[in-house]
DNA sequence: TTTCATGTTCAGCA
DNA sequence: GTGCTGAACATGAA
């Protein structure tokens, strides 16, 4: 939603200017060459793969990561800039494109295409590209929790915390099973949900009050009912990561 | 005051 | 090579 967001209000327009107000964010880029890279440059297209964005210029690519707390901002001329800006872009006719973080966690740089930087950092495939038949492969072919595994942005790349925990919630699964142990109907049943709750999750904008009922991230609380009211939540660490699942919908291992 | 958190990366170890 | 843990990053919220 936050790609679809910026190519609504960006795409097409040119980059009059671009001030850094906080250096930390970005990433192998000092600000005088990030200035230089996009200064006049127009936005040519607006892409996405996995967590990362790609803001596509007439020349070279801007890539935008929002970490855990980023978010992106339009601002009119008058507006003033909220606390947490570290980035903004001032298009042509001074409406602004602000990089919010207050963690500091997101990332801006620049590469020459979108597909250099995926091949660079060894992305995955995208979590709604990735075929049924690759994801099985893959899957398969690791003895990880499952949880990590979906967690792991170069076996596929998209997919958070919180909608691994709603997938395996959907596909009823135990997040710390061993990939190579589930079968094929069930890696592809986990497969499916995945999809499913990044693309619903997109149409409603992250609002998980307004996902239908039965879904886990509407009410992700350890000690909370389960959704589809069997029992109570649990909460456990998977790779290090907090972990919320229905012991009775999610048999052990 | 203390603990935890939607992400990524790296060191250290089995 | 595989895989796990803990730490680090910086800040707000509970």
């Amino acid at each position: 939603m936050v790609r679809r967001f910026v190519e609504e209000r960006c795409q097409g327009r040119t980059i009059s200017r671009l001030k850094v107000i906080d250096e930390g964010i970005l990433d192998g880029i000092g600000k005088e060459a990030l200035v230089r890279s996009v200064q006049g440059r127009r936005i040519v297209a607006v892409k996405r793969h996995g967590k990362q964005l790609f803001l596509e210029l007439s020349d070279g690519v801007l890539t935008v990561h929002l970490g855990m707390t980023g978010d992106l901002l339009m601002l009119n001329r008058k507006e003033r800039t909220p606390s947490h800006v570290r980035v903004l872009i001032i298009l042509e006719d001074g409406t602004r494109l602000a990089y919010d973080d207050p963690r500091k966690f997101g990332a801006i740089g620049i590469a020459s295409s979108a597909n250099e930087f995926v091949t660079e950092r060894r992305l995955g495939p995208d979590a709604l590209q990735i075929s049924s038949k690759e994801f099985v492969e893959r899957a398969h072919s690791s003895r990880r929790a499952i949880k990590s595994v979906l967690l792991d942005q170069h076996v596929l790349a998209g997919v958070g915390n919180l909608y691994a925990d709603e997938a395996l919630y959907q596909a009823k699964v135990h997040p710390l099973t061993p990939a190579n142990e589930l079968s094929n109907p069930i890696l592809k049943k986990i497969w499916a949900r995945t999809r499913q709750v990044l693309r619903i999750s997109i149409n409603v904008s992250t609002d998980f009050s307004k996902l239908p009922g039965g879904f886990l991230l509407r009410s992700r609380v350890a000690g909370g009912p389960c959704p589809l009211g069997h029992g109570r939540l649990q909460a456990i660490k998977v790779g290090g990561r907090t972990t919320i699942f229905c012991p009775n919908c999610q048999r052990i291992i």
